[in-house]
DNA sequence: TGTACATCAGTGAACGCGCGTTCACTGATGTAC
DNA sequence: TGTACATCAGTGAACGCGCGTTCACTGATGTAC
């Protein structure tokens, strides 16, 4: 081995991370591979020797991003209060603004739904956890509806973020969030 | 004037639905211009005969398709049980298997976040007289929060909706609009 | 009633451009001696 | 320790293609006489 056994791990991972992020904020049609390698420091010829096409990079990226976000919840929900600290930060501004390091369901569902099958696949797997940590999370107080209300949870936090994202109206995209905010607590608190 | 006087106008009518429903199945960026004027059985070039650019029918065709969906829910809502049929067929099967023809938001949310000024202000109108519509209708049940629970409910249907069609697992899928079906109605009836 | 004409909705080829992908190459690296 | 070398991660130009948009044109239409 020339180069550090690592290097080239090293590289696919920073590629995958910085393209996390730049799939979030422009879309995932929107985000040539030379764009999303320049992201990384690189340059587009470089981009086949990490992976075999675009579409396998989207997949990478949308199992990278669910895992992180998953790791995210698992850590907020550790702690006391942890659900209401989750969901304030979910539904807060500073959510809304950052496209790029927030939620890639908020960002991509849409999109996920007509990607490949890897990258569908990627995308199951991901929320599968999610739903099943929240679920597990909420069995205290829920016991026999933990799961439908993580569903539903989990399905209203995505769609009121997006809403509050696509409106272009301040005082409107505020309520959504507050609105948003209060009903989930009680849903699940 | 050498065609009838609504000629083209019923053509351009014609262009904005069926581009809805192209728009909605495969995604804003992923249909072309080409693609949309043939659907309308029409070619690419008369396209700028009717419209000053692509982002101006996407513009056009949030405003139909939000319009469309706001009639159909005051239709459905005038009706007695008209919200539970609402929230049925919202998150029935047969809405999560038919792109071409559901909810606009649904398909198309986190792309509308990122879609020109025209097209989020369009979207924005659309969204807002239908929250308005749900929250008069929710104002009998529940007095001072039917605003904020006609927001979360139009941010849960969507979202659930969203994850049951993004999700390769059929069984999980149908888990997700069971769910998101039984707490809707836990939230608003 | 029949015909010549002006209108203009729609055609289809062409434009420059950026896409995803390929490939011959370069040059920094760790290894062998 | 110093140097020649094999490796291979990364470069950058090129490919065919479909994109959004433009434009010279065609031909069906309703009107004028």
């Amino acid at each position: 081995m020339r180069y550090g056994a690592s290097h080239k791990q090293a590289t696919r991972q920073r590629i995958i991370q910085s393209a996390g992020r730049r799939l979030k904020s422009d879309g995932i049609d929107a985000s040539g591979v030379a764009v999303l390698m320049s992201d990384a420091g690189l340059t587009n010829g470089a981009f086949y020797a990490h992976f075999e096409s675009k579409d396998d990079l989207v997949a990478n990226v949308i199992a990278d991003q669910l895992s992180q976000q998953g790791a995210h919840f698992d850590e907020l929900l550790s702690q006391d209060d942890g659900l209401e600290r989750l969901l304030e930060e979910y539904l807060s501004p500073e959510m809304r603004e950052d496209l790029a390091s927030g939620c890639p369901s908020a960002a991509l569902l849409d999109e996920v739904a007509r990607t490949s099958v890897a990258g569908r696949s990627a995308y199951t797997a991901g929320a599968t956890r999610i739903i099943d940590h929240l679920a597990e999370h909420l069995s205290a107080r829920h016991q026999e509806t933990s799961r439908a209300k993580a569903i539903a949870l989990f399905g209203m936090l995505v769609g009121t973020l997006q809403l509050a994202r696509a409106v272009d109206d301040a005082a409107l995209s505020d309520e959504v969030l507050r609105s948003g905010l209060v009903e989930a607590r009680e849903l699940v608190l």
